[in-house]
DNA sequence: ATGATAATGGACAGCTTGTTCGGGATTTTC
DNA sequence: GAAAATCCCGAACAAGCTGTCCATTATCAT
């Protein structure tokens, strides 16, 4: 028995993610049907179905493989650098570039492009790798953990989307720069000196 | 011929109206078949095409109704009120009010439930919304102005599905007193007050 | 070369979609 | 109240997609 994948399955499998990443990126991951796939990449109707359940199982195995690419370069671009909780926002940079790398994936998961699975995948992810950075302690109680994390990731992904749609000829440190000063800094760095002190709320006592 | 629409028509819109929101509560948009649709409101198949073109045109039809009642709520609860470019957050009191008073409606939005067209639909209205009331002048021109905008805006998203999901008890005024001082304060506030001071990159000169 | 193994393509029934039609019920108008 | 207009309903239709089956073909190991 070979030891390796048969050369013909590998084929195969590359032919379908290439034709899902080029539908994808024309019509959008919903509007797509198992037909449409395998016309693309000129596959038999049984053999798709020899290596995935359905379109979904396809978009969720080139999801994984792109996830172990992204977890590879997060942990060789850090490795010797700072420890965590030095910087909240440390994930960013090898993320920009992670993305800037594979565009054309990366564009297929935004602008509504790549359905609902895509969405809460990379929103899983990315609120993760938040989770780990962020210092447990927040200053005072008034806003909740898992409130700031999801703030960080949604805003990172606000990034990514108006990088790509508005700016995509930018450097992956420019974007990354301008993301970081607004996550850190906030609003009222940009709206004149005479509201730079921000009136602080009392903190909540009975937030449910 | 009848001036006012035929009683027997209003009343299959509605019901096709709520059997939208309910189904969309339980199995989101983009699963729901046009079957599914009338068998929940009890419709017949023909009934439902001569009222609307497909499920999109109902959907976008019961948004059409959503987006006047916020527009009126945004116009009474500003009326005489502070003029714009005194609060860039302005919009998001009354408009945290309006979510909790039409809490279902909301909540298909959210969460990956509204498909792709109820997410670009809601982004392009708070967009709107924001863009009318951000100044139009930034301090400095490190960060483009509908950056700004995209990021208020859908930090405002992840405000709003945050409190549905996590914390549906809490009040409007809390959830709205957190949203604004995380966007105008930004993350360093709660970092602890030795990184109070963020380094401030220099204005990037050639952004495309 | 040759048998074993695995991938392939086309055909199949079952289901959903969007449309059309005539009979029957309800509302509006007079 | 009765007539006329309007709307709802149910059935039936072609077209398209889905998931499965099996005989055929191409590739691999010896």
């Amino acid at each position: 028995m070979p030891r390796d994948i048969d050369r013909r399955a590998a084929r195969t499998r590359k032919a379908l993610h290439q034709a899902l990443l080029t539908l994808m990126l024309r019509k959008g991951y919903e509007a797509l049907s198992v037909q449409d796939i395998i016309d693309e990449a000129d596959v038999g109707r049984s053999t798709f179905y020899a290596h995935y359940t359905g379109k979904e199982d396809l978009l969720r195995s080139g999801f994984q493989m792109l996830r172990g690419e992204l977890e590879e370069a997060q942990s060789t671009a850090r490795a010797g650098a700072e420890a965590s909780h030095d910087d909240p926002l440390g994930f960013s940079t090898a993320m920009f570039e992670h993305a800037a790398r594979y565009a054309d994936h990366y564009r297929t998961m935004i602008g509504g492009r790549g359905g609902a699975v895509t969405e809460n995948e990379i929103r899983l992810i990315l609120s993760e790798m938040v989770r780990q950075e962020l210092p447990p302690t927040l200053y005072g109680d008034a806003i909740p953990r898992d409130f700031v994390v999801q703030f960080i990731a949604d805003a990172f992904l606000t990034a990514l989307n108006w990088w790509f749609e508005r700016k995509p000829r930018l450097l992956p440190s420019q974007v990354d720069a301008m993301f970081r000063r607004l996550v850190l800094g906030g609003l009222s760095q940009l709206i004149g000196d005479e509201r730079r002190q921000i009136d602080r709320p009392a903190a909540n006592r009975d937030t449910d």
